[in-house]
DNA sequence: CAACAAACCGAATTATTATTCAGTTTATTG
DNA sequence: CAATAAACTGAATAATAATTCGGTTTGTTG
């Protein structure tokens, strides 16, 4: 019963083919090479097929025996991004959490993720397109839903407090925090880089040792006092 | 000497005349408010000047009476948002900022952050707009500039540790977390909002501690150990 | 090397939208 | 109540970009 690739959804946004020759492999890689390196350069609206085509050397014919049409190649791209996410996410999961303080927990799951934001050119286009574009919402909120229930799942095991609900409802603040902040990490010259991701660990660790068993989020209560 | 309306930079993006009639100058305003209204529901890529038009019952030729081109629009909503945002920051700066402990400041500064995020509609799509339109995104910097500079001078206030660029740099963290959690909470219901303020207010203050003076970044460092 | 398919080409087609403009209606004013 | 300007109309135009398709070149295979 061969079905291997029966998972595939949303055929028009799929490649048109597996390509059965080398040099289309690579063809197909190189689109999306092309497309990333684009998009951070001129940016969603201005991102043409045609541009695509001529910065790579090849027709928009060419390009559409790849690709069935243009949202296909963002989503395609946006699968690449959720599939670097997930590793991401699964090493998080596999470390030693239930040994680590809160704090260590997120000194080093913050530096995973910016090695994915580092690794990822186009983050910020990319996570626009994902939002913006009906067609690729689907992957936005998978992508959500992967970070956000995979860190529901640590904060269980760090022993935070809380419901599932609640949980992941810090997972949430918790990856916006994160995403807005990385992106600016990324696009900062060394020092200050270095001090914004500083900035952001030192944020995420309130977050969570806010939420930890007796914390009662005393230090604003008391001040308002 | 009559010049009064002489700082209008861009002809080409604002309003072609300062309406004459009643009519024309509520039109003027109805226009932004469906804008706005549309952008919130189908989306900048959706927007177009015919829907504007139908939406509010005129025909797109009178649109082009108000405003010469779309962008013009866009820009317009623009600098309402720009505005709101002068007001709250130069309310923060009239706060009694000496007398406060940090966790004080941040509590209202938030607060006050929030009713702007809460006015205004469609602050995502347009905040996006501003940045990726390049005809807006003079807008953009100027309204990162505004925000930065004056929680830069609120932290020199405040007694912060380091130089001005330093808390400039402290300063675009703080806004890219505020705005980015701010989405969140407007878009979440009454108990979910609410806790997910009192996170933002919780990262917000280990951030603006942190660069306080007397503190080593000590809870961190000491657990990395 | 013939036959077949994969890759490729790019001009032509289609679709979508912003923008214009020649006129019409409505308000204001002397 | 003319006369003038403000508001308004919507079909026509212009511009841009996605997508198609008939045909060519290149690679693979028996």
């Amino acid at each position: 019963m061969p079905r291997e690739r029966q998972e595939k959804r949303m055929n028009a946004l799929n490649p048109r083919r597996q390509p059965i020759q080398q040099r289309a492999r690579e063809r197909t890689q190189q689109i999306l090479d092309i497309t990333a390196r684009l998009l951070e350069e001129v940016g969603i609206d201005d991102l043409t097929t045609i541009l695509i085509a001529k910065e790579l050397g090849i027709s928009v014919g060419s390009l559409y025996h790849y690709f069935p049409n243009k949202h296909a190649i963002m989503y395609a791209l946006g699968e690449r991004w959720l599939e670097e996410m997930t590793i991401a996410m699964n090493d998080m999961e596999s470390f030693a959490v239930e040994t680590m303080t809160p704090n260590q927990f997120v000194d080093k799951a913050i530096n995973r993720m910016l090695a994915v934001y580092k690794a990822q050119r186009a983050v910020l286009p990319l996570t626009q397109a994902l939002w913006a574009i009906p067609e690729l919402r689907r992957l936005d909120e998978e992508h959500d839903y992967l970070v956000i229930s995979k860190l529901a799942n640590i904060f269980e095991r760090l022993q935070l407090k809380g419901s599932r609900n609640e949980l992941e409802r810090v997972g949430r603040i918790y990856l916006e925090t994160t995403h807005a902040v990385l992106l600016s990490v990324v696009s900062q010259k060394t020092v200050r880089s270095k001090r914004s991701l500083e900035d952001l660990k030192t944020m995420i660790a309130a977050l969570v040792q806010s939420h930890a068993p007796g914390d009662s989020q005393a230090s604003k209560e008391s001040d308002q006092a």
